[in-house]
RNA sequence: GGACGAGUGGCGGAAUCGGUAUACGCGCAGCACUUAAAAUGCUGUGGAUUAACAUCCUUGAGGGUUCGAGUCCCUCCUCGUCCACCA
């Protein structure tokens, strides 16, 4: 089917022209239905796994559509992005340039799939008009107090001066420089105060109806933890230099999730990044201290987190009571305790704890077991699990759970300790020492800084925002200067010192204070593209809106999104900051409803035929542009849908789709004669299967059940091919396959006499009584094995059937000699005789 | 190490609430068409025993619940994905 291309361009064009995919704003229609596929990188390619993301999501987008929704099904690009910067450092060619040569490839490739997208709506997010509205939201969720600047650990080379993400991180080592060690090192960055939403991010999964692995892992990312604040008081505290301890602060404070194994506590570890950790070395200990804490910051993420890796530490000098049984225990410094959750210290309980377990081992440190497990204590083990507390003076004789809470209220009403809930997610950190990325619309202004810290500003005047107030001298750009646009530049390397490519551009770094007039330098950071990305489904139910991100009501017509489909490794990153977006911006009333994507599925990875994953040094990429030359669009649209399980995805068959192109060769073959000859009689047992087949497809593609949708096609089409069709059932067929193979069924719909496009049709609906009556083979079983069966209509009842079964001769003489002990009848499916 | 998911013909995969295991497709074999091949069409295609009718076996391994288990429960093996010193 050679002319198959021929046919698909033919349609796209009429498509296009006559503007039946372009999505009319219906305000207050409640049929509205917001469909939405991630939108791609502009890599420069499309390759299979945008295929398989957005052909099958097509189909559910068109059958959607028939169904009577207003459907809209936006696309656009993800322009932002290092890759862009790469090639520009690279080929000498502008990372605008770049980008925007592959979008326009892109939307070609795009077109050639056949999808319903209304073109009409796309957005660039590296289009000023796109990221306006970016940084307008950065400056939203300023003002709300929900950004700040911070200095925090980031990979670090050496060599290049930069900072580097971390999948520029390679085995420990910077990928442009791999003889050289990426250490940590304390950046000034801005973040989001996402951890403010913890709670909500996590109880409103519930609400969602999105794969449960998804909900799992979003719940493990965030990482509630419940347990209690201890209060451990220093107890050599007058030998210590006490000059450096925050006044009154003559305890540690550790977090632990197990209070009911407090008397157990035999040490405490602080980590190396401690506040206290100058305060509570000893003379003598001084010297070890500043060496394994220097050591520390020099090792790699990979060696600080390697499993393997033996544990290592230093005592202080110092010692803490151990406020349930008074006793005296020593303080030490290791880097497995992190600083960045809990409080940056732990009670160590080696008996009951495997880390701890495994340090007291090293360190020759008391092991005290205070829980009986009830059965044999595990060899060389700690017993980390619940069970009866022992040696715990009051308490013993209580189980954990209990004892937990008994424990924490004993050290509440005792001042020494509390309730405590942590969170192992961490704020997002959106600074990017980067050039293509929308600049963060913020100066620095040292006169601003000096009024606030100086207290002649106060909270409470207006002045200042919350988060101007909160980050003295971050002054916001005004809403009117937005865009503050990416400066022309030419060299694009980071810029020595860990800056921004931006730093060299002296006009745009050199700007004025928008509060005093005075002057300011202009903040060089650009923002990570997933604030790019966090909001832009937003942006489509109105992109081109000047004066706001979208129009209040058409926000409310479209969003949130209905059904979402995409990859599932974006299950954490991308899903949960927009999450946190949208309940930032309700919360400060731009937004009515606080979930972005009502139900979400994802695609599968399509591997090579081989079963390895595609990749260029495999040799094994198949490319969807070859695929739509060789078969057309349909062949592999459909071809996609009939793989297998969609989100399982799997290996690609090179013959496997030729059983697709017979197929429609063979709708091809029987739709091309019939014109003609329809048939006028009604055809029963096809009326049965085409209506089967209506409800089946119908169901299955509601359920992202595309291959098995196929399949019943398939067996549909196998009956209709040998049969003389009527013009009803030749419409019918057409319109079930329509959302597959669009052009196929408008090039076969049209030539039927049709004037409208077969996809302004409705769906077909099916006559229950097809489904209800009618014969069929019951099952006979004897003992569970099956031995007969027998063809009988649907209205048979349970005393006619066992009549009729009973006198069957093959059962007669399986039950020979037996008794009947029961019968069991599963109408419409089979009888079971128990001898 | 942890969390989650999956193991079904030669291959991709079907199988509703526990109710015909192997739908649909690929591949393979035979036949037809053809000088021939390709394409296409028709027929067959899990295994064992049998001339045949039939009978038995079979969903990673082993056990259990049930009239009946690919499906539910327990133990184990293998693979995949994500997370990874989170106290």
């Amino acid at each position: 089917m050679r002319n198959a291309e021929k046919i698909e361009k033919k349609w796209q064009k009429v498509w296009d022209k006559s503007g039946i995919y372009k999505t009319k704003d219906r305000v207050k229609n409640k049929d509205n239905f917001y469909h939405l596929v991630m939108f791609p990188y502009p890599s420069g390619n499309l390759h299979m796994g945008h295929w398989y993301n957005y052909a099958p999501a097509d189909v559910y987008a068109r059958f959607k559509r028939m169904k009577g929704f207003n459907v809209l099904s936006p696309i656009g690009f993800d322009a932002f992005g290092l890759p862009a910067e790469n090639a520009a450092i690279k080929n000498k060619i502008h990372p605008r340039d770049w980008t925007y040569k592959n979008i326009s490839a892109m939307r070609k490739q795009l077109k050639s799939m056949g999808n319903i997208y209304d073109w009409s709506r796309e957005v660039v997010s590296a289009d000023p008009n796109y990221y306006k509205w970016t940084q307008w939201m950065f400056l939203k969720l300023y003002e709300a107090g929900l950004a700040y600047k911070k200095k925090t650990l980031a990979n670090w080379c050496p060599k290049d001066q930069a900072v580097l993400a971390n999948e520029q991180v390679i085995d420990g080592r910077c990928w442009r420089h791999p003889d050289t060690l990426v250490i940590q090192k304390e950046i000034d960055q801005w973040m989001l105060k996402i951890t403010d939403y913890a709670d909500e991010l996590l109880a409103d999964l519930d609400k969602l109806n999105w794969p449960e692995r998804t909900k799992i892992m979003q719940k493990n990312w965030i990482g509630k933890s419940e347990g209690a604040k201890v209060k451990f008081l220093i107890s050599n505290f007058q030998f210590l230099n006490k000059s450096q301890l925050p006044k009154s602060q003559n305890y540690i404070e550790v977090f632990t999730t197990r209070p009911d194994t407090l008397f157990g506590a035999t040490y405490l570890v602080i980590a190396p990044e401690h506040p206290l950790v100058e305060s509570l070395a000893t003379k003598e200990q001084k010297e070890d201290i500043r060496h394994y804490v220097a050591n520390a910051h020099l090792k790699t993420e990979l060696e600080r987190t390697s499993l393997e890796r033996e544990k290592t530490g230093v005592f202080t000098g110092a010692y803490a009571v151990n406020p349930a049984n008074e006793e005296k225990i020593p303080i030490w410094i290791s880097d497995y305790v992190l600083m960045n959750y809990g409080t940056g210290a732990i009670m160590a309980v080696p008996a009951h704890d495997e880390r701890d377990f495994e340090f007291a081992k090293k360190f020759n440190l008391p092991i005290v077991k205070v829980i009986d497990p009830g059965r044999e204590w595990p060899e060389n083990k700690p017993y980390v699990e619940g069970g009866l507390i022992v040696n715990s003076g009051e308490f013993t004789g209580v189980n954990s759970a209990e004892g937990r809470k008994k424990i924490t209220e004993w050290l509440k009403e005792k001042n020494l300790g509390d309730f405590s809930t942590q969170y192992k997610m961490r704020d997002w950190i959106v600074s990017r020492q980067r050039y293509w990325g929308a600049p963060i619309p913020i100066v620095f202004c040292k006169h601003c800084a000096d009024k606030i810290r100086n207290g002649k500003s106060n909270a409470g005047n207006n002045e200042f925002s919350k988060g101007e107030f909160e980050n003295p001298g971050w002054i916001a750009a005004p809403e009117k200067n937005l865009p503050v646009r990416l400066p022309p530049l030419k060299n694009f390397k980071p810029v020595a010192g860990g800056k921004s490519p931006l730093a060299r551009a002296k006009n745009f770094v050199n700007a004025k204070c928008p509060k005093c007039g005075k002057k300011a330098t202009r903040e060089t950071d650009t923002m990570d593209t997933f604030v790019d990305s966090s909001w832009y489904f937003l942006r489509y139910a109105d992109p081109k809106n000047k004066k706001r991100f979208a129009d209040k009501k058409k926000l409310n017509a479209w969003l949130p999104v209905n059904m979402y489909i995409g990859g599932a490794e974006h299950a954490v990153m991308h899903l949960l900051y927009s999450r946190f977006f949208v309940k930032a911006l309700k919360n400060s009333g731009y937004l009515e409803f606080g979930e972005p994507f009502e139900a979400l599925r994802h695609q599968g990875i399509i591997l090579g035929t081989d079963g390895q994953k595609m990749s260029k040094s495999r040799g094994n990429i198949v490319d969807p542009d070859d695929l739509v030359e060789k078969y057309g669009a349909d062949t592999a649209r459909m071809y996609l849908c009939f793989m297998g399980e969609y989100s399982q995805g799997g290996p690609w068959s090179s013959t496997g789709i030729l059983g697709i192109k017979r197929f429609l060769d063979r709708i091809y073959a029987k739709f091309s004669i019939f014109n003609s000859q329809f048939s006028n009689a009604e055809n029963q047992e096809l009326q049965r299967l085409l209506h089967q087949t209506i409800k089946k497809v119908g169901e299955d593609i509601e359920n992202f059940r595309f291959n098995t949708a196929v399949s019943a096609l398939m067996i549909l089409f196998n009956k209709m091919e040998k049969e003389n069709l009527s013009k009803e059932e030749a419409r019918t067929f057409l319109k079930l396959i329509a959302p597959f193979a669009p052009h196929l069924a408008e090039e076969f719909w049209r030539n039927l006499g049709n004037k409208k496009s077969i996809h302004l049709e409705s769906w077909p609906k099916y006559d229950p009584k097809f489904i209800k009556e009618g014969d069929y083979d019951l099952l006979i079983q004897i003992g569970g094995k099956l031995r007969d069966k027998v063809r009988v209509s649907k209205r048979l009842d349970r005393v006619e059937i066992e009549n009729l079964v009973l006198s069957r001769d093959a059962i007669k003489k399986h039950i020979a000699g037996g008794e009947i002990k029961k019968i069991i009848f599963v109408p419409g499916r089979l009888i079971n005789i128990v001898l």
